[in-house]
DNA sequence: TGAAAGTGTGAGCAAGTATTCATATATTGA
DNA sequence: TCAATATATGAATACTTGCTCACACTTTCA
């Protein structure tokens, strides 16, 4: 396991995506099928802008990418890699 | 994989640690091997203050312990398991 | 007992961040 | 072209957070 500057930097910055509740919440869900935005908010029970913006942190990140469907985007994970590495901390934390 | 409320917060709380870059240093440091909080400050180029801080973080999410020795508080990390959730991130991001 | 060394901790501050609000942009269909 | 729908975005704000500073606490040893 290599760990120079910039590995570092890029940890952190995954993990620190990972570490917040609506973006943790809107993983989740896709988990299950790919969703637009306004559905995303309504199963969240938060506004489209507040959802949009996360989305925007997600696909800067490569974690969610997204296909049009006339005016929605559709939304989905781009590396269901991702649900291992939430697994395997979910096995983390139970110990 | 389960994703309730508890499961969701314990999730994000988890990478929240993990998303902060001294922490993560001081993480991947104790890889190595224990070391009593002047050495990691020293090693990371740091306050003595702010490295107590973080590993007080660090403990109470049981990321880390310590045992006494004299003065010193020799830290280590609690479980090896969490290099294997770091490992895998690296995976995921080099991709 | 008292000084020294190692560490912990509370307050304060600066920087970062998540949300809301208002509005802009883009696409569809009439 | 124009209204309607879906989404994005910038500004503002409240909240969070990491660090520093000053100092308290603990242990050792003379």
């Amino acid at each position: 396991m290599q760990s120079n500057e910039q590995t570092i930097i890029h940890l952190k910055d995954f993990f620190k995506v990972l570490g917040d509740e609506t973006r943790m919440r809107i993983i989740l869900l896709l988990r299950e099928n790919p969703l637009n935005v306004s559905d995303i908010a309504r199963a969240l029970k938060m506004e489209q802008s507040a959802i949009s913006h996360q989305l925007r942190v997600l696909y800067q990140h490569r974690v969610v990418t997204y296909v049009r469907s006339g005016q929605e985007r559709i939304y989905e994970i781009l590396d269901n890699h991702i649900y291992q590495i939430i697994a395997q901390a979910q096995e983390h934390i139970e110990e």
